[in-house]
DNA sequence: CGACACTGTCATGGA
DNA sequence: GGTCCATGACAGTGT
C-alpha cells in the first residue's frame, strides 16, 4: 500500500486513480489521506524520534535524581521504611543542589508538608522539562523503577515528581484521603494502632502516642516521624496487610505455631476470645472484649464480633435455632442470615443494617467490607479446618477426626485446591482491588455459609460438610442431634458447596474446550493454507509438464515426413499414443471413417518413426 | 449507565 | 429413590 506512491515521481493519471481507489479502501480501515503523504510521515517520524530522545534524556535525569535521593537514605529492615543515613556515611552526590537540600534538613523531623516541599525542591528539573515540552506530559508513563519497595504503588514520589509539582501535593493528599476513606483502612487504623503498641508483629516504637486520634491525623503524624523517601508513599505495614488481605504474608512463624496450638484449645462455645487468639495471639483478651477492638480486630473476628453482639449466645441457641421456622421468630437473626436455603438475598447486608452495633466504632461496614473481613481469614480458616477438622467444636472432634483420618480423593483434591488458592492469594503481590477482590468475593460465599453454620452452632467445619463422602457425612450427622434447621442448613451448605465446585470445574472445562477449539481452528487454518500452497505448486508443475509435452509434441511432429519426404500438416494429422505406449499418426479429417483405414499404415509408419 | 466478566446458585437431566 | 456430577440459565456484583 505504501509502495504505491513514491515521492517526486511524476504520477500519471492512472496512478492517481489507483491511489485514490486504494485510499478510499483504506478509509474503511481508519487511515486518512495524510497517511500517504510522504513528507508528512517523514516529519512525524522525526518528531517521534526527537520525543524519544527527550524522553530518554529525562528519564536518565530522573534516575540520577532518584539515585541521589536514595543514596541519602537507607532501608530500615524492620519497618521497611527509608530512613536517612547518618551524615558521615553519606555518599558523594552527583547533583550538588540535592546534597545541599538534604544536608540542610538532614537529621530533622519533617512534617508531611515539609516532605512535599522537599520533594518539590528535589526535582526542580521536572517543571522545566514540562514547560519545554508539555506535549509529552500525557505520554510519560510511570517508569518501572528499580526500588522494589516502590513497585505497584500508585503514588510513588517519582510519579508525583513527573506530574507538575503544584498538582502533586493536593493529588497525593487526595489520594491518601481516598485511601483513608476506605472502611477497611479506617478499621485497620483504629485497630492496628492499638495493636502496633502491643504486638510483636508491628513494633510500636516509632508510633507516637497521639496516633490514636483519627485516621488521617494518624497517618500524617506517622509520616511526620519519618523522612521523605520513596517508602513514604507506601502505606505502613498495617495498611499493606489490609491491602494484601493476607495474614500469612506477614504472620511470623510463631504466630502460625500459636494458631495450631490454639486450635486444639478451642472450646465448644467458640467464643470470641479464642477465635481472636487464633489470628492475634498476642492481643490480650481484655482488649479483645472491647467493642471497638472487636469490630476492627481482624477481618474474620470483626464479623464474628458483630455476630457475637447478637443473641447467639450458646445458652440461648436452643430456643433460637430449634424450631423449623426460627427465622420468623428471630427477625434479628433473619437480618443477618435471611435464608437457610436459597442464599439469594444474602448479599444485601447483614452489616449495613447495624453498623452502630459494633460499639463506638466510627466505621460502618459495607458489603465489600464484609467480604474483606470474611474472605481471607475464611480461606485461611478453611485451610486450617482441613488440617484440624474440628477446630470449631470439641465435642465433635473425635467423630470427625476419625472420619477424616482417611481423606477421600475428592477431599484431598479439595485440600490441594484450597492450598493452591492460598498460595495464589499470598504468593505474589497483586494490585489490591482488581482480581484479588474478585477472588475474595468468590470466597465470600463459603464464609457466609460458615457464618451461618456458626450461628446455628453447626458442630462441623464447612469444608468437612462439603467434602466428606456420603457415608462419612451421614455417620458424622448421625452422631449429633441436630435440629431441623441445622440439618437443612448442613444439607444446603453441602449442596451449594459441591455445586460451586462443580460450576467452577464446568467453567474451567468450558474455557479449556474453547481454547482447544481455537487451537484446532488455528491448526486447521494452517493446514488449509498448506494444502492451498500444495495445490498451487501442483498446478504449476502440471502446467510445466504440459508445456514440455507440447514442445516435445511439436518437435516430434516436425520431424515426421511422408513418403515423398514432405512434412505432415498439423491441421491434417495429429500424434496419439495408445495405452501400450505406441504412438500413432492419426489424420484429423475424416476421423471416424479414416481412422481405421489409415491407422494400420500410420502405425507401421509411426512405429518405425517413433521407436 | 450500559456492556461485560466473574461468580454463586438453582433447576434439570443423566449416571 | 438418593446422591453426585455436569451444565444451562439467571442474578448479583464489580470493572
Amino acid at each position: 500500500m505504501m509502495d504505491v506512491e513514491l515521492p517526486k515521481t511524476p504520477q500519471s493519471q492512472q496512478d492517481m486513480e489507483l491511489i485514490d481507489i486504494l485510499w478510499r479502501q483504506d478509509i474503511d480501515l481508519g487511515a486518512g489521506r495524510e497517511v500517504f503523504d510522504y513528507s508528512h510521515r517523514q516529519k512525524e517520524h522525526e518528531l517521534r524520534r526527537q520525543r524519544e530522545l527527550e524522553e530518554e534524556e529525562r528519564q536518565q535525569r530522573l534516575r540520577e535524581q532518584e539515585k541521589a535521593l536514595l543514596a541519602q537514605l537507607q532501608l530500615d529492615e524492620e519497618t521497611g521504611e527509608f530512613v536517612p543515613r547518618p551524615p558521615p556515611t553519606t555518599q558523594p552526590e552527583p547533583v550538588a543542589t540535592q546534597t545541599a537540600v538534604f544536608t540542610e534538613v538532614d537529621g530533622q523531623t519533617l512534617s508531611f508538608d515539609e516532605c512535599m516541599q522537599l520533594l518539590e525542591e528535589t526535582f526542580p528539573l521536572v517543571e522545566t522539562i514540562e514547560t519545554i515540552n508539555p506535549s509529552l506530559d500525557s505520554s510519560v508513563a510511570p517508569q518501572p523503577d528499580s526500588s522494589p519497595t516502590m513497585t505497584g504503588h500508585p503514588q510513588t514520589p517519582l510519579l508525583a515528581a513527573v506530574t507538575p509539582t503544584q498538582k502533586s501535593l493536593p493529588d497525593l493528599e487526595q489520594a491518601w484521603m481516598e485511601l483513608l476513606s476506605i472502611p477497611e483502612l479506617q478499621q485497620c487504623l483504629n485497630v492496628n494502632v492499638n495493636e502496633m503498641l502491643e504486638t510483636t508483629t508491628y513494633p510500636a516504637s516509632s508510633v507516637p502516642p497521639q496516633v490514636q486520634e483519627s485516621s488521617y491525623p494518624f497517618y500524617t503524624s506517622k509520616v511526620a516521624d519519618g523522612v521523605p523517601s520513596p517508602a513514604e508513599a507506601i502505606p505502613p505495614p498495617p495498611y499493606q496487610n489490609t491491602f494484601e488481605g493476607s495474614f500469612t504474608t506477614v504472620a511470623p512463624p510463631e504466630n502460625l505455631r500459636q494458631m495450631t496450638l490454639e486450635a486444639s484449645d478451642m472450646n465448644a462455645t467458640f467464643d470470641v476470645d479464642n477465635f481472636c487468639d487464633i489470628f492475634y495471639p498476642d492481643v490480650p483478651n481484655a482488649n479483645v472484649k472491647q467493642p471497638n477492638i472487636l469490630g476492627a480486630e481482624g477481618n474474620e473476628s470483626g464479623s464474628l464480633a458483630e455476630m457475637q453482639d447478637e443473641p447467639p449466645n450458646p445458652v440461648e441457641i436452643p430456643e433460637f435455632g430449634m424450631s423449623e421456622d426460627f427465622e420468623d421468630k428471630k427477625p434479628e437473626a433473619m437480618t443477618e442470615f435471611p435464608d437457610s436455603d436459597s442464599g439469594l438475598s444474602l448479599d444485601t447486608s447483614p452489616n449495613d443494617s447495624s453498623p452502630e452495633k459494633i460499639g463506638d466504632g466510627s466505621f460502618g461496614y459495607s458489603d465489600s467490607d464484609m467480604e474483606e473481613m470474611d474472605s481471607n481469614p475464611g480461606s485461611i480458616q478453611s485451610d486450617y479446618s482441613e488440617m484440624f477438622p474440628l477446630s470449631f467444636s470439641a465435642d465433635g472432634f473425635q467423630a470427625i477426626s476419625s472420619v477424616s483420618a482417611q481423606p477421600s480423593p475428592s477431599q484431598d483434591s479439595n485440600v490441594r485446591q484450597a492450598k493452591t488458592e492460598l498460595v495464589e492469594g499470598t504468593g505474589h503481590r497483586k494490585p489490591p482491588f482488581t482480581k484479588d477482590k474478585q477472588k475474595k468475593r468468590s470466597e465470600s460465599r463459603l464464609s457466609r455459609d460458615e457464618q451461618r453454620a456458626k450461628t446455628l452452632q453447626i458442630p462441623f467445619a464447612v469444608d468437612l460438610i462439603i467434602n466428606l463422602p456420603v457415608d462419612d457425612f451421614n455417620e458424622m450427622m448421625s452422631k449429633h442431634q441436630l435440629t431441623e434447621a441445622q440439618l437443612a442448613l448442613v444439607r444446603d451448605i453441602r449442596r451449594r458447596g459441591k455445586n460451586k465446585v462443580a460450576a467452577q470445574n464446568c467453567r474451567k472445562r468450558k474455557m479449556e474446550s474453547i481454547a482447544g477449539l481455537e487451537n484446532e481452528l488455528d491448526s486447521l487454518r494452517e493446514e488449509k493454507e498448506r494444502l492451498q500452497r500444495e495445490k498451487a505448486e501442483n498446478s504449476s508443475s502440471l502446467r510445466r509438464a504440459k508445456q514440455q509435452l507440447s514442445s516435445l509434441y511439436q518437435e516430434v511432429f516436425g520431424m515426421l515426413r511422408d513418403e515423398a519426404g514432405r512434412p505432415y500438416s498439423p491441421s491434417e494429422y495429429s500424434l496419439q499414443q495408445s495405452s501400450d505406449g505406441n504412438v500413432f499418426l492419426v489424420p484429423r479429417v475424416k476421423k471416424t471413417s479414416a481412422k481405421s483405414k489409415v491407422a494400420p499404415e500410420s502405425r507401421k509408419w509411426g512405429s518405425r518413426g517413433m521407436r
